[in-house]
DNA sequence: GTCGGAATGGCAGTCACTGCCAGTTAATCT
DNA sequence: AGATTAACTGGCAGTGACTGCCATTCCGAC
């Protein structure tokens, strides 16, 4: 028998603690890493600092590194919302860059946390190779965003998989630059920039 | 003292036939792979199967997953060089992509070894992850290249990222297409037009 | 209060990878 | 040829990420 529909409030409250766990453990692990360097930092020791044991863990994050992508599916979803929300008539490649403009923005709330997390990721091999992955898909969902207004197969349409890549690069070249520099500018304007450079000659 | 230097060739012997060691291990566990899935595929199963020790496949390769990506860093000497060789009054767009194309003409010698390994590291979360990231550093090769011809600082210089993010990610894209359609295109060809398509409204 | 499903913990095992030392090979010197 | 020396290889023990399994605990529903 299918059981019977529960309050929604204790289903809310059951993933709000659950939410609060990961959240809680992904700032440990970021900033243990932050103090002593990627491998100084195992499993365990996070595992201890959070007050669990290491076996829960792992029932939090599938490996040790996703804990420094926490917010990474929440932002795909509202960067494919954000696409949808474009209107139809607009040209792909203003929606495409309003969108993505949209995600940059909503990065700019805490510009100190952002900074910290993402030099972190850029040191460390697997950390960087995790989050390059990742951004590939950043790039299949906006691929599969411009297909979907073109009519077309997002994996087979070439023009689609560019515009979706050559978008990304773009972001992923800003906030490198970002980095790189003081940061007097918004991440927000850097890619900005970065995307009107994208078709310029 | 310094050694007297060695006669070549028992110099580049060495280097050749450690380098045979690497061509037949990387091949042994491509083909491994490909038959049994990657996860059930252990490290000694390679090295048993290369008829080494499992410490001496570590010696010859930093990772298991680097088996996979033997030629890369040839690949690397050979864009930057490729690069480099552009006539310096060349539009910088055209050198990058003149360059670029070369590289993807020498993929299309062995095209099925090509598309076989292609597909598994798609597959493969840790191996894409690690592609992904290998084709960071063309991209980085590629920026530095670009600034250098502006004679600005790579790391700096957002144009110069941008011109070389949006090239590797078309580069990327056209491989991608090129995998999920029949094939019946060179890889060049598709390249190509998915450099023209980067510049296009 | 108690029942049932979800979350947690602990344990043992696999596998990638590393440092260390010992044995082997092979190039060089006399 | 035989001694010397450096590179290559192998084995061993240890660490750390991750998994399956089972026992325990927690907590909302009745």
């Amino acid at each position: 028998m299918a059981p019977a529909a529960p309050p929604d409030e204790s289903v809310d409250r059951r993933a709000r603690r659950r939410q609060r766990t990961r959240n809680d453990i992904a700032r440990i692990a970021v900033r243990l890493t932050a103090e002593r360097g990627y491998d100084h930092v195992t499993v365990d020791d996070i595992a201890e600092a959070a007050d669990i044991a290491p076996r829960t863990f792992f029932r939090s994050f599938p490996s040790k590194d996703d804990g420094f992508f926490l917010d990474h599916d929440e932002r795909m979803v509202f960067l494919r919302q954000a696409l949808a929300d474009r209107p139809t008539g607009e040209p792909i490649r203003a929606s495409v860059r309003a969108a993505v403009l949209a995600l940059a923005e909503h990065v700019d709330d805490d510009q100190e946390a952002f900074r910290a997390k993402s030099l972190l990721i850029r040191q460390v091999p697997s950390l960087r190779a995790r989050s390059a992955d990742r951004t590939g898909e950043w790039q299949r969902v906006l691929a599969e965003g411009v297909a979907q207004r073109l009519g077309t197969d997002a994996e087979r349409d070439l023009r689609a998989q560019v515009i979706a890549a050559s978008t990304v690069a773009a972001l992923q070249a800003a906030v490198q630059v970002w980095l790189s520099t003081g940061g007097e500018a918004t991440v927000h304007d850097v890619v900005a920039e970065a995307l009107d450079l994208i078709t310029e000659a």
